[in-house]
DNA sequence: TTGTAGACTGCCGTCGACA
DNA sequence: ATGTCGACGGCAGTCTACA
């Protein structure tokens, strides 16, 4: 599949995880949330930056979001 | 330290324990090498698509690039 | 073989607004 | 709470060329 859509799967499960809204996450990730919302549905080709930033809001390492 | 750097020297790292040339692994991951010599000394915020390629590129699997 | 420069096109990431 | 739109500035990624 593509590496998008994986990518935007992977956010939404783990941010639904912590039962953390888009705003949430727009907020503590220093985004916004249309863009949030975009990058959960695949929509987005985000940079190692973004990546980063996300990890962090969720508490978790970058290589969590390319496992199962 | 700074995420585009960490990701260059991996980059660079994996490259080299293969013995592969940038311009081998452009040729591979489809970019062009003045760009790869970039990314590696820490300069590019590469998006998502292009870790992929490189992912491809060194057969490895993205969260490679994010493990010790 | 690698680093760097300049010029270019397209898209990332932002923001306000509406459903 | 989320999806979508439109407009915008800045930068990702390309290419040629030279050290």
């Amino acid at each position: 599949m593509d590496i998008k859509k994986e990518f935007g799967k992977r956010l939404n499960q783990l941010r639904k995880d912590r039962k953390m809204s888009q705003e949430k996450l727009a907020e503590l990730s220093e985004l916004n949330r249309p863009y949030i919302s975009a990058i959960e549905q695949g929509k987005r080709n985000v940079s190692l930056e973004v990546i980063s930033k996300l990890a962090q809001a969720l508490d978790i390492e970058i290589k969590q979001f390319f496992e199962a």
